[in-house]
Formats: C-alpha cells, structure tokens, sequence
DNA sequence: AATCCGGGGCA
DNA sequence: TGCCCAGGATT
C-alpha cells in the first residue's frame, strides 16, 4: 500500500469524531481552524462550541462588539486571534456579501489565515487540492523521510510544503489532509509515538535508522525575558480601578490593573517605588504586597506581585485608559488569566 | 531571518 | 523543567 492510502486506512480505523469534521461550511470550519492555531483540540473544543453558540453566522460575529470576541475568547491565549477574526468577519460581510470565501486565492488574503490556514479551509470546505502543513505533518514527514532540514527555517518550510503537495492525494485532498494531521496527532506523537503498533514504521527511515527523538528538526529558542509587573489594586467595595491594555504589548485590548513595571522583583522600601508610587497615587498613598505569581509566556516570565492599595488620590489626566469599574459588571471585561485568577481568589 | 504573541498538558 | 500544540504577523 501507498504511504497514501495507509494514512487514509489507519485514518478511518482511528480517527477521533470531532465537531468540525461534520461540516463542510467554510464559516464554521473558519472558526475551527483558527481556534485550533497552536492550540490543543481538548483546549480548543469547549470554545469552538462556545463561538458556534454566540455566533451561528458570519453576519452575528461581525455585529458583535470586539470586548465581547475576547470575552468569548478569554484563557484561550494569543488573543490577536480572536482580534483578528473580528475584523475578518467585518470584511467577508462587506466584501463578500456575507458569504465566507473557501478559495485558497481569496482565503490566503484574510487577517489571521495563513498558509496553514488557507489549504486547511479550501481543502475541507471546497475540496480544493492543497496540502496542509501543520506540526503534525512536519514531524510525520520528517521523521517518516528522514528530513533534518530545520523545520522553522525558510528552507526547511519551503522542502516540507513542496514535499507534502507532491504528496497530496488530490481526489480526496480533504480525506488525506485530515488522515495525515491525525496520524501526527495520535500516532506519531512528538513524545513516546506508539512506533510499536505502527502501520508504516517499516518504510519509516527514523523508526529504522532508530532517529525517531532526533526528529524533526528546530533551531532558535530564544531565551525568555524577565519583566516585573506591579499591581495596584484598588477596591473601594464597590468598584474597582481597571486598565485597559494599549497596542505594541502582550494582551492588547484586555483589561489588567493600574500597573508600574521595574526592571526587577522590587521590595517595598524601595525609594524609587515609593516615589513613583506617591506620584501616581498621592503623598498618603499606603500599600501592602498581597500575593505574587510568576506568570509564563512563551517569549516572556512575568513577576507578578499584586499590592493592596489604600488613602490614595487618583489623577486620572495622567493615566486617560483607566476606569472605575463596578464589581457587578467586572467578568464582563476581558482579562489575560493571571489577572482573572487573581479577581476570582480574592474578590 | 528573527522575534513576538498565551496557556495548558505531558514526559 | 522543557517542549509542543490543526500558526500568523511584524520587523
């Protein structure tokens, strides 16, 4: 049997019944594929059935608000997803009458969808002959051909695409496509793959050369950056003084607390802290450390300490994005998790 | 080409 | 702890 057709053989035999694979609608398999983006399919479920719920159509998420996308979208991470599919919807109701594209040429324009994306929709939506190239199809044919071309270069992206086209069953791209990624996802798992019970391990050159942990192939990693987030909460019972979060930073558009950050983990008898303190706060400005999280990120290890603030004076001509915000109304906001977890343990 | 953008699961 | 996940945008 063809590498092809032992895919698609082990595909029917062990496939997983997932919600977006019941459909051939290019808007639902949209909000599949891009909440699916560097994301687990466990993670990733509940909030699909969420968005599909709030939003049957591509016309209900392009009326809504955009603080209501990323309240939908809260905990999921990189929230320029949810952003960038707001903004999507809005075009495909102005530009495409409302009709979701699912023609790679017309996908590949769209804010959010990428190379990945593009092939993922036209191929399950229109049966368009494009072979997708996800994690799980770099590491299936790296470790299945041998290749140790970097696959976060520009060379190794350009080998792996090429490869994965030529390779593509294009009767039924969809069928293939899906087999593939599954395989990757369930089979030829990054740790530990079951090489054991494998249908294609024969023909594997890292099975039979035993590579199968040398590959695939990453280079870079960049060393994560240490930054130093200080809080200040201020609760008066009633209300609460939240921030909305600028452009050009991590979290864009979400609400965090008024925050002075240092270069790092700070003590309290600082100078400079109290200085900066009573600047933003008022001379009688009074404070205690409540809790501090470390909070990771993927190119950033966030400290974060939280400080009860008391007999302040607010100038809010310095600080324009800051609002009181009632109690009652502050889970409608959106807010990254480590400030969520925090407003849930101690509100 | 390199960096940024979250959060969670797993060995 | 380090790596990876149905990647894409920005510089």
């Amino acid at each position: 049997m063809t590498f092809q057709n032992e895919l698609i053989n082990w595909y029917l035999n062990n496939k997983r019944d997932l919600p977006w694979r019941h459909t051939n609608d290019a808007y639902t398999i949209w909000l599949s594929e891009i909440i699916l983006q560097q994301t687990r399919v466990e993670q990733g479920l509940p909030y699909f059935n969420k968005f599909l719920e709030n939003f049957p159509t591509v016309a209900d998420f392009a009326s809504a608000t955009e603080s209501k996308v990323l309240m939908l979208w809260q905990g999921l991470g990189y929230y320029s997803r949810g952003r960038n599919m707001h903004a999507t919807a809005q075009l495909v109701m102005s530009n495409h009458n409302g009709n979701f594209p699912n023609q790679h040429d017309d996908l590949i324009k769209l804010k959010g969808i990428g190379a990945y994306t593009a092939a993922a929709i036209s191929s399950f939506s229109a049966g368009e002959a494009r072979a997708v190239v996800d994690g799980n199809v770099f590491r299936v044919l790296a470790r299945y051909f041998g290749i140790s071309t970097a696959i976060n270069s520009p060379a190794g992206k350009n080998e792996f695409f090429k490869l994965a086209n030529d390779l593509l069953y294009a009767e039924d791209s969809a069928l293939y496509n899906q087999a593939i990624m599954e395989f990757g996802a369930l089979q030829c798992k990054p740790k530990s793959p079951n090489c054991a019970v494998c249908p294609i391990s024969i023909d594997c050159y890292a099975f039979q050369n035993k590579v199968v942990n040398q590959l695939p192939v990453k280079i870079g990693k960049a060393e994560k950056k240490h930054r130093y987030f200080n809080y200040f909460v201020c609760n008066n019972g009633t209300e609460v003084l939240m921030k909305e979060r600028q452009a050009k930073d991590i979290w864009q558009h979400l609400y965090d607390f008024p925050n002075i950050e240092t270069n790092s983990i700070l003590i309290i008898e600082d100078t400079d802290f109290v200085n900066q303190i009573k600047d933003m706060f008022g001379e009688e400005a009074d404070f205690k450390l409540i809790t501090y999280k470390k909070h990771i990120l993927t190119h950033q290890i966030i400290h974060v300490q939280f400080f009860a603030l008391k007999n302040y004076i607010f100038n809010f001509s310095k600080q324009k994005e800051l609002n009181w915000v009632s109690l009652d109304v502050l889970n409608e906001l959106p807010q990254p998790n480590v400030i969520k977890n925090f407003i849930d343990e101690n509100f």
